[in-house]
DNA sequence: GTGGTTCTGGACTGTAAAGTCCGTAATCAC
DNA sequence: GTGATTACGGACTTTACAGTCCAGAACCAC
């Protein structure tokens, strides 16, 4: 019809994304999501709304890719408590050497503003729902194969993996030391023990 | 020497807290902190100084009662690992319960300031340093006693209570679930077993 | 009382923020 | 080419914020 965008909604998200997951919501100023994104003001709120709006579409795209990651992880042809460890470990890597102290987006969200914006709250909810079902699958065949006790409570076994998780993120972001975040690895890790 | 003050720094700390706790640093404005407080913007600032040493203040004081709850919680004359099992059941009560969705204060300031905020980041480093040294206590008493095995790794295990339990308190602020988040205690108190 | 000193309330200032608007530029259909 | 349509850039508006200032009030020592 007329003129077309000049630029690709993908990655004016990856980087709105990282503005908003370095610097939390409020401190995240439509100057610096413009800078990041090289898009005027117009552009951005002509093809997002407005801010809200902008990092619920971010926090969709991040859960997109942490569950591909996840899945990825723990549909490696290993015992899936193995596979779990290494998806932990490569986590703690990135939290050490990776970007410094910006933890989970999710959890960061969720710390944020929780309690204050109910469609973020829907939305972080969502996430944490879809990271523990992808949990709970691995656990299933993790249970068929014996691995596992078959005994063995998935629903609470995934729900315990996301919120260490959380909790290990949550602390890594306050002190990134990794000799302290494989101490709270490996007891975690005990709990999938029969 | 000259005029007295009208406020008790205690009560003030404490109703700034609440601020701070339940909307967030940047959220929380100094017409909210001198509406909970009661005190006008001049006598704020000339008590404690800017809006940065206020929150600092009301951290030490969040710390202070919090290690002083768990200290009473594990202090009770039952083994070690029931005392935990009863403080994170009371922990949940207050999640469910209480005043929704505050989640850790200080779970909270990691969040929002530990990446760009020395020192906050600091502070928030202390409190989870001190809750774990707290911990550590309970466990090296409970190894003594021989309720949990004499060759248990208390370091580990303490650096684990404190991520399960910023994890528990940030799940819960996304989803005051009780039935959840009991899952989620149940398996954590699990990786105290022998 | 009185003088010196500290506190208090509220008006004030400067700044930075989110969101709007409009003139101009680029593209497509024909 | 030409016109209709959409995108772009950046100036603009409004609002809300942290922090300052000052005039007056309350208190203590004497």
């Amino acid at each position: 019809m007329a003129r077309p965008r000049e630029f690709a909604v993908d990655t004016v998200l990856e980087r709105a994304m990282n503005v908003f997951w370095a610097k939390g919501y409020e401190a995240a100023s439509l100057d610096d999501l413009c800078a990041a994104t090289g898009l005027g003001r117009s552009s951005l709120y002509a093809a997002f709304g407005d801010k809200q709006e902008l990092l619920l579409r971010t926090l969709d795209r991040y859960e997109k890719q942490g569950i591909a990651r996840i899945t990825a992880a723990l549909g490696r042809p290993v015992p899936v408590r193995e596979a779990i460890a290494g998806f932990i470990e490569e986590l703690i890597d990135r939290i050490v050497v990776g970007p410094g102290r910006r933890g989970c987006f999710v959890g960061n969200c969720a710390a944020e503003l929780a309690r204050r914006d109910r469609k973020v709250a829907t939305r972080v909810r969502r996430s944490m729902k879809c990271v523990e079902a992808t949990f709970r699958v691995a656990l299933v065949r993790a249970r068929k194969r014996g691995e596992i006790g078959p005994d063995a409570d998935v629903d609470a076994l995934a729900r315990f993996l996301v919120a260490g998780i959380q909790g290990l993120r949550l602390v890594g972001k306050a002190n990134p030391d990794r000799a302290a975040l494989k101490d709270i690895a490996s007891v975690m890790l005990r709990c999938l023990n029969p």
